[in-house]
DNA sequence: AGTATTCGAACGGACGTTCGAACGATTCTT
DNA sequence: AAGAATCGTTCGAACGTCCGTTCGAATACT
């Protein structure tokens, strides 16, 4: 903030100086920068339209993939021109930070409030697993992004969603560590079992397809069953 | 083959007529390719010079990623120059395709064995995890780019890999439905339980680092622990 | 009038791929 | 054994295309 120089991106008309691939992308606002703070929200035309461009980025993202969808497949999917476009970013990898950032921030938010609604650590998984599926379903298109992408990115912008990323990791770990406090010692490790389970949460958008699989509570039920008592007895009624 | 046209994709210097983007990519050739037969392997020298090429893409692919990484990064790493690449294969695509489906075959067939050894489903499943993790350990790149890379190839090419794949999914549920008919009536749904287990292998190569965390044996057995036991019970031993 | 938004047209660069010529080794002919 | 022909291998240079981004002017809104 002291030099006062690339502190206020993101704000329209706003077009930092040219740094053509080399620099070390120092682009996100000071504070609370990708959410719908600090982006200088004008009117709530610039936001809506902001929005439908996320929505179209987000759905050609996940379709192609980040690198092979272009700007032009933005333009022609919103109708937009190419230059209009960067009314509302500045560069196309900001276009993929405000799709990945804003779908952290909110299902972090959503765990937050189970963990602090539960107090049984194993009714807790469940309902976090159900509540990643629920926001899936809601949210394919985002979800399938923060997992395939998430070395699209550089510099400060990889930073602030690896930070949020982590934020969802460390609250879903807690929610093992309360598991294993209340079994005996022969348990999992905590961060192994949080990774784990990540791996299954951030692969269903490699198959999951809404007819023909299970809704989201079969399948929480299911993935929360075998985390607590193993494939065999997954069916098994943990608590009253 | 009843045209034989472009039936001879892959062998040194044949070249198939130009179809820049537009056709279906019916390339691969007609029987066992991507493996060694179906390349005429003229020489030793050919083959070596070949595996040399794959070996450096790998490292790039999972670096940097498949679009990412460009034909002159491959030039750059071999030495090798531009055009003289195209001699061992003939898009980048091929390239993409052989690394793919080396590895799939490769790790299928070690699956075959273990299925074929272990009479015992629970042991097999512990078995298959390891070998997973003992693979991934001595392959990461090519793993990590069967994971990441799976949308990039086309037609053809992806038909011949989504095989092989669909080949080591289904072995793995077999596994599952052997553990769920010795069970009783509560279990999990054994594609359901072999889609998960896939998510968290088709993960690993997101944060595993091989000095940090725990061996391979260390982390099947965890892993197995859980899908058998759940995580409370996943250190207890199963059988004797 | 003044600000917010949109656009056509272009720039420079990177990309995958190709072409024809050359090099090196092996084989064939004499 | 010598020279020519063949084949496998490598290369420099270029082609055409698509990309992300920018500029200054034009339009819409308040």
């Amino acid at each position: 903030m002291g030099t006062g120089v690339g502190t206020s991106i993101g704000k329209p008309g706003v077009k930092p100086g040219a740094n053509p691939g080399s620099g070390s992308g120092k682009k996100p606002g000071g504070s609370a920068d990708g959410g719908s703070a600090g982006r200088r929200a004008r009117t709530a035309r610039y936001d809506e339209k902001l929005n439908a461009v996320l929505s179209a980025s987000s759905a050609l993202f996940a379709s192609k993939g980040y690198e092979r969808a272009s700007i032009r497949d933005v333009s022609r999917a919103t109708g937009m021109s190419l230059a209009g476009l960067y009314y509302y970013f500045s560069s196309k990898e900001e276009l993929l930070y405000l799709i990945q950032y804003r779908a952290f921030e909110s299902i972090c938010e959503e765990l937050r409030k189970i963990i602090k609604r539960e107090a049984d650590p194993q009714v807790c998984l469940h309902a976090m697993i159900k509540m990643h599926f629920d926001y899936f379903i809601r949210n394919m298109n985002d979800l399938e992004i923060c997992s395939r992408e998430i070395e699209a990115l550089k510099g400060e912008f990889y930073r602030k969603v690896a930070d949020k990323r982590k934020e969802y990791f460390d609250l879903t770990q807690s929610i093992f560590d309360r598991i294993i406090d209340t079994a005996g010692g022969a348990s999992a490790d905590s961060r192994l079992a949080a990774l784990y389970l990540f791996g299954t949460l951030n692969w269903i958008y490699q198959w999951y397809r809404p007819g023909r699989d299970p809704d989201a509570g079969e399948m929480a039920r299911q993935l929360s069953g075998i985390y607590l008592q193993g494939v065999p007895r997954a069916g098994e009624v943990t608590s009253a």
